[in-house]
DNA sequence: ACACGACCCTGTTCGC
DNA sequence: TGCGAACAGGGTCGTG
Protein backbone atom coordinates (compact mmCIF):
# COMPACT_ATOMS: atom_id res chain seq x y z
CA UNK A 1 0.00 0.00 0.00
CA UNK A 2 1.70 2.62 1.35
CA UNK A 3 4.49 4.54 -0.20
CA UNK A 4 6.29 7.57 1.41
CA UNK A 5 3.15 10.10 1.90
CA UNK A 6 1.00 7.21 3.36
CA UNK A 7 3.54 6.01 5.34
CA UNK A 8 4.08 9.66 6.26
CA UNK A 9 0.29 10.39 7.08
CA UNK A 10 0.14 7.44 9.25
CA UNK A 11 3.21 8.71 11.27
CA UNK A 12 2.10 11.79 12.02
CA UNK A 13 -2.15 10.62 12.82
CA UNK A 14 0.31 8.58 15.76
CA UNK A 15 1.85 11.17 17.33
CA UNK A 16 -0.91 12.66 19.67
CA UNK A 17 -1.75 9.04 21.37
CA UNK A 18 2.02 7.95 21.35
CA UNK A 19 4.34 10.68 21.68
CA UNK A 20 5.28 11.09 25.48
CA UNK A 21 3.15 8.42 26.17
CA UNK A 22 4.22 4.99 28.02
CA UNK A 23 3.12 1.63 26.78
CA UNK A 24 1.62 0.17 28.97
CA UNK A 25 0.62 -2.94 27.38
CA UNK A 26 1.83 -4.78 24.10
CA UNK A 27 -0.41 -7.32 22.60
CA UNK A 28 1.68 -9.70 20.01
CA UNK A 29 -0.79 -11.56 18.50
CA UNK A 30 1.38 -13.88 16.19
CA UNK A 31 5.48 -14.55 16.22
CA UNK A 32 6.05 -12.93 12.97
CA UNK A 33 4.83 -10.73 9.90
CA UNK A 34 7.52 -10.85 7.16
CA UNK A 35 10.49 -12.13 9.35
CA UNK A 36 10.19 -13.26 13.06
CA UNK A 37 9.45 -10.64 15.60
CA UNK A 38 12.68 -9.65 17.63
CA UNK A 39 13.21 -11.75 20.76
CA UNK A 40 11.27 -10.62 23.71
CA UNK A 41 9.41 -7.68 21.47
CA UNK A 42 6.37 -8.19 24.60
CA UNK A 43 8.81 -7.25 27.53
CA UNK A 44 10.98 -4.24 25.76
CA UNK A 45 7.81 -2.86 24.66
CA UNK A 46 6.17 -2.74 27.49
CA UNK A 47 6.85 0.13 30.06
CA UNK A 48 8.84 2.04 27.54
CA UNK A 49 8.28 5.98 26.66
CA UNK A 50 7.80 7.04 23.41
CA UNK A 51 9.81 9.75 22.98
CA UNK A 52 9.56 10.49 19.32
CA UNK A 53 8.06 8.82 15.81
CA UNK A 54 10.52 9.79 13.22
CA UNK A 55 9.76 8.73 9.09
CA UNK A 56 12.92 7.31 7.17
CA UNK A 57 11.62 6.76 3.50
CA UNK A 58 8.45 3.85 4.08
CA UNK A 59 9.70 3.06 7.67
CA UNK A 60 7.99 4.09 10.62
CA UNK A 61 11.02 4.87 13.65
CA UNK A 62 9.38 4.85 17.22
CA UNK A 63 12.11 5.89 19.64
CA UNK A 64 11.78 4.10 23.15
CA UNK A 65 13.03 5.85 26.36
CA UNK A 66 15.14 2.36 26.54
CA UNK A 67 17.24 3.95 24.31
CA UNK A 68 15.66 1.38 21.64
CA UNK A 69 13.67 1.53 18.51
CA UNK A 70 10.89 0.41 17.03
CA UNK A 71 11.53 -0.23 13.29
CA UNK A 72 8.29 -0.40 11.42
CA UNK A 73 7.06 -1.50 7.76
CA UNK A 74 4.10 -1.31 6.58
CA UNK A 75 4.54 -3.62 3.52
CA UNK A 76 1.52 -3.83 1.29
CA UNK A 77 -1.17 -3.81 2.62
CA UNK A 78 -0.62 -2.41 6.36
CA UNK A 79 -2.80 -0.19 8.47
CA UNK A 80 -1.73 1.17 11.58
CA UNK A 81 -5.30 2.60 13.27
CA UNK A 82 -5.95 4.52 16.50
CA UNK A 83 -8.58 3.60 18.77
CA UNK A 84 -9.74 5.23 22.06
CA UNK A 85 -9.03 8.59 23.23
CA UNK A 86 -6.28 10.79 22.06
CA UNK A 87 -6.19 14.83 22.49
CA UNK A 88 -8.04 16.34 19.85
CA UNK A 89 -9.02 14.05 17.65
CA UNK A 90 -12.24 12.16 16.92
CA UNK A 91 -11.31 8.34 16.94
CA UNK A 92 -13.18 4.77 16.83
CA UNK A 93 -14.14 3.34 19.82
CA UNK A 94 -12.08 0.28 21.07
CA UNK A 95 -13.14 -2.69 20.08
CA UNK A 96 -12.51 -6.98 19.77
CA UNK A 97 -9.80 -7.67 17.86
CA UNK A 98 -10.52 -8.48 13.94
CA UNK A 99 -9.19 -10.65 11.69
CA UNK A 100 -5.33 -9.70 11.05
CA UNK A 101 -4.51 -7.65 13.75
CA UNK A 102 -1.21 -9.08 14.71
CA UNK A 103 0.38 -5.85 16.98
CA UNK A 104 -1.77 -4.04 19.40
CA UNK A 105 -0.47 -1.45 21.83
CA UNK A 106 -2.20 -0.10 24.63
CA UNK A 107 -0.98 3.51 25.23
CA UNK A 108 -1.06 5.50 28.59
CA UNK A 109 -4.43 8.16 28.07
CA UNK A 110 -6.40 5.09 27.09
CA UNK A 111 -5.74 5.01 23.32
CA UNK A 112 -4.72 1.77 21.74
CA UNK A 113 -2.62 1.13 18.38
CA UNK A 114 -3.29 -1.62 16.09
CA UNK A 115 -1.11 -3.09 13.76
CA UNK A 116 -3.38 -4.64 11.08
CA UNK A 117 -1.81 -6.55 7.53
CA UNK A 118 -3.58 -9.61 5.84
CA UNK A 119 -0.79 -10.02 3.40
CA UNK A 120 1.97 -9.67 6.11
CA UNK A 121 4.40 -8.54 3.50
CA UNK A 122 5.10 -5.51 6.56
CA UNK A 123 7.37 -6.03 9.55
CA UNK A 124 8.62 -5.29 12.88
CA UNK A 125 11.98 -4.95 15.00
CA UNK A 126 13.55 -3.37 17.93
CA UNK A 127 17.39 -2.02 17.25
CA UNK A 128 19.25 0.35 19.16
CA UNK A 129 18.67 3.78 18.90
CA UNK A 130 21.71 4.89 18.32
CA UNK A 131 22.78 2.42 15.66
CA UNK A 132 18.92 2.43 13.82
CA UNK A 133 20.26 3.95 10.64
CA UNK A 134 22.21 1.26 10.29
CA UNK A 135 20.17 -1.38 10.17
CA UNK A 136 20.27 -3.80 7.00
CA UNK A 137 16.96 -2.51 5.68
CA UNK A 138 18.10 1.27 6.08
CA UNK A 139 21.61 1.26 5.75
CA UNK A 140 21.47 1.21 1.98
CA UNK A 141 18.50 3.76 1.36
CA UNK A 142 18.91 6.92 -0.94
CA UNK A 143 17.96 9.94 0.42
CA UNK A 144 14.63 11.38 1.36
CA UNK A 145 13.52 13.36 -1.45
CA UNK A 146 11.79 15.76 0.57
CA UNK A 147 15.02 16.49 1.98
CA UNK A 148 18.13 18.63 0.70
CA UNK A 149 20.21 15.95 -0.32
CA UNK A 150 18.03 15.27 -2.99
CA UNK A 151 19.06 17.18 -6.14
CA UNK A 152 19.10 16.86 -9.94
CA UNK A 153 22.85 16.77 -9.64
CA UNK A 154 23.82 14.19 -7.18
CA UNK A 155 20.44 11.94 -9.24
CA UNK A 156 22.44 12.21 -12.24
CA UNK A 157 25.54 10.77 -11.14
CA UNK A 158 23.93 7.95 -9.51
CA UNK A 159 21.78 7.23 -12.93
CA UNK A 160 24.69 7.78 -15.06
CA UNK A 161 25.22 4.40 -17.41
CA UNK A 162 22.43 3.15 -16.39
CA UNK A 163 20.40 1.45 -19.27
CA UNK A 164 17.73 0.62 -17.20
CA UNK A 165 14.25 2.60 -17.47
CA UNK A 166 13.47 5.59 -15.24
CA UNK A 167 10.84 4.13 -14.59
CA UNK A 168 12.35 1.10 -12.24
CA UNK A 169 15.07 3.54 -11.42
CA UNK A 170 12.29 5.38 -9.21
CA UNK A 171 11.71 2.27 -7.69
CA UNK A 172 15.42 1.30 -6.89
CA UNK A 173 15.04 2.94 -2.79
CA UNK A 174 18.54 2.87 -3.10
CA UNK A 175 18.84 6.06 -5.50
CA UNK A 176 15.71 7.47 -3.96
CA UNK A 177 13.78 6.42 -1.26
CA UNK A 178 10.11 6.78 -0.40
CA UNK A 179 8.79 6.30 -4.17
CA UNK A 180 6.68 3.34 -5.36
CA UNK A 181 4.73 2.47 -8.47
CA UNK A 182 1.65 5.50 -7.93
CA UNK A 183 4.18 8.31 -7.34
CA UNK A 184 6.87 6.79 -10.02
CA UNK A 185 4.17 7.23 -12.50
CA UNK A 186 2.91 10.63 -11.16
CA UNK A 187 6.11 12.38 -11.03
CA UNK A 188 6.97 11.29 -14.37
CA UNK A 189 3.86 12.37 -16.14
CA UNK A 190 4.35 15.81 -14.66
CA UNK A 191 8.14 16.15 -15.48
CA UNK A 192 6.93 15.51 -18.99
CA UNK A 193 9.71 11.92 -19.21
CA UNK A 194 8.57 8.70 -20.88
CA UNK A 195 8.59 6.17 -17.92
CA UNK A 196 10.70 3.62 -20.72
CA UNK A 197 13.26 6.22 -21.27
CA UNK A 198 16.71 4.85 -20.20
CA UNK A 199 17.52 6.32 -16.89
CA UNK A 200 20.88 6.90 -18.01
CA UNK A 201 19.79 9.07 -21.10
CA UNK A 202 17.94 12.12 -19.54
CA UNK A 203 19.39 15.56 -19.71
CA UNK A 204 20.69 17.50 -16.77
CA UNK A 205 17.76 20.09 -17.31
CA UNK A 206 15.26 17.57 -17.47
CA UNK A 207 16.33 15.80 -14.22
CA UNK A 208 16.30 18.80 -12.35
CA UNK A 209 12.48 19.19 -13.62
CA UNK A 210 12.27 15.45 -12.41
CA UNK A 211 13.23 16.13 -9.29
CA UNK A 212 11.29 19.01 -8.70
CA UNK A 213 7.74 17.12 -10.11
CA UNK A 214 8.88 14.18 -7.61
CA UNK A 215 8.85 17.01 -4.44
CA UNK A 216 5.79 18.04 -5.96
CA UNK A 217 3.74 15.15 -5.80
CA UNK A 218 4.89 13.68 -2.31
CA UNK A 219 4.37 17.21 -0.89
CA UNK A 220 0.45 17.52 -2.63
CA UNK A 221 0.05 13.72 -1.32
CA UNK A 222 0.91 14.55 2.26
CA UNK A 223 -1.30 17.25 2.51
CA UNK A 224 -4.19 15.14 0.95
CA UNK A 225 -3.50 12.59 3.61
CA UNK A 226 -2.14 9.78 1.14
CA UNK A 227 -3.91 8.00 -1.71
CA UNK A 228 -6.57 5.37 -0.24
CA UNK A 229 -6.73 2.57 -3.26
CA UNK A 230 -7.81 -0.42 -1.24
CA UNK A 231 -6.00 -0.46 1.76
CA UNK A 232 -4.40 2.84 2.97
CA UNK A 233 -6.23 4.57 6.08
CA UNK A 234 -5.34 7.56 7.78
CA UNK A 235 -4.12 6.54 11.52
CA UNK A 236 -7.72 8.25 12.48
CA UNK A 237 -9.06 5.75 10.27
CA UNK A 238 -9.69 8.53 7.79
CA UNK A 239 -9.38 7.93 4.04
CA UNK A 240 -6.53 9.75 1.98
CA UNK A 241 -8.50 11.38 -1.03
CA UNK A 242 -5.06 12.28 -3.15
CA UNK A 243 -6.34 9.31 -5.41
CA UNK A 244 -8.56 11.82 -7.08
CA UNK A 245 -5.77 14.05 -7.93
CA UNK A 246 -3.96 11.30 -10.21
CA UNK A 247 -3.06 12.49 -13.69
CA UNK A 248 -2.30 8.69 -15.22
CA UNK A 249 -2.35 6.07 -12.47
CA UNK A 250 -5.07 3.61 -12.95
CA UNK A 251 -6.15 5.71 -15.39
CA UNK A 252 -5.75 3.96 -18.58
CA UNK A 253 -8.03 4.60 -21.80
CA UNK A 254 -8.94 7.75 -20.14
CA UNK A 255 -7.90 11.10 -21.64
CA UNK A 256 -4.24 12.94 -20.49
CA UNK A 257 -5.68 16.11 -18.59
CA UNK A 258 -2.83 18.04 -19.67
CA UNK A 259 -4.69 21.17 -21.10
CA UNK A 260 -5.26 20.51 -25.01
CA UNK A 261 -3.78 16.88 -25.00
CA UNK A 262 -6.92 14.49 -24.10
CA UNK A 263 -4.56 11.22 -25.39
CA UNK A 264 -4.97 8.08 -24.18
CA UNK A 265 -3.48 7.30 -20.89
CA UNK A 266 -1.21 3.69 -21.70
CA UNK A 267 -0.65 1.38 -19.46
CA UNK A 268 2.36 -0.93 -19.67
CA UNK A 269 4.11 -3.55 -17.21
CA UNK A 270 7.60 -2.82 -16.38
CA UNK A 271 10.14 -4.93 -14.08
CA UNK A 272 6.35 -6.87 -13.89
CA UNK A 273 4.62 -3.98 -12.12
CA UNK A 274 1.94 -1.36 -14.13
CA UNK A 275 3.27 1.39 -15.18
CA UNK A 276 0.52 4.66 -16.72
CA UNK A 277 1.96 7.54 -18.90
CA UNK A 278 0.72 9.54 -21.56
CA UNK A 279 2.32 8.37 -24.71
CA UNK A 280 2.25 12.21 -26.33
CA UNK A 281 3.14 13.96 -23.23
CA UNK A 282 6.10 12.11 -21.63
CA UNK A 283 8.82 11.58 -23.86
C1' DA B 1 27.63 -3.60 -11.13
C1' DC B 2 23.47 -4.37 -13.22
C1' DA B 3 18.93 -6.28 -14.67
C1' DC B 4 15.41 -9.49 -14.23
C1' DG B 5 12.38 -13.02 -12.36
C1' DA B 6 10.71 -15.70 -8.45
C1' DC B 7 9.01 -15.41 -4.06
C1' DC B 8 6.65 -13.97 0.38
C1' DC B 9 0.72 -13.83 1.54
C1' DT B 10 -4.23 -12.72 1.37
C1' DG B 11 -8.12 -10.42 -0.63
C1' DT B 12 -10.47 -8.54 -4.53
C1' DT B 13 -11.55 -8.22 -9.27
C1' DC B 14 -11.91 -10.00 -13.87
C1' DG B 15 -13.01 -13.21 -17.58
C1' DC B 16 -15.14 -17.31 -19.12
C1' DT C 1 -23.87 -17.55 -10.40
C1' DG C 2 -19.50 -19.95 -9.89
C1' DC C 3 -14.76 -20.62 -10.23
C1' DG C 4 -9.96 -20.13 -11.29
C1' DA C 5 -6.65 -16.70 -12.94
C1' DA C 6 -4.71 -12.39 -12.58
C1' DC C 7 -3.60 -8.58 -10.02
C1' DA C 8 -2.49 -5.43 -6.01
C1' DG C 9 0.60 0.29 -3.27
C1' DG C 10 6.17 -3.58 -0.49
C1' DG C 11 11.00 -5.57 -0.51
C1' DT C 12 14.74 -9.52 -0.70
C1' DC C 13 17.20 -12.91 -2.87
C1' DG C 14 19.32 -15.68 -6.43
C1' DT C 15 20.60 -16.02 -11.19
C1' DG C 16 22.84 -14.77 -15.50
Amino acid sequence: MPELPEVETVRRGLVPAMEGRRILAADIRRADLRWPFPPRMRDRLEGARVKQLRRRSKYILVDLSSDETLLIHLGMSGRMTVSGQAPGIFLRPHSLPERHDHVILDMEGDAKVTFNDPRRFGMMDLVATAGAESHRLLSRLGPEPLGNAFDAVSLAELLRGRRTPIKAALLDQRLVAGLGNIYASEALHRAGISPRRAAGHISPRRLAVLVAAIRDVLAEAIEAGGSSLRDHRQATGELGYFQHNFRVYDRAGAPCDTPDCGTSIARIVQSGRATYYCPRCQR
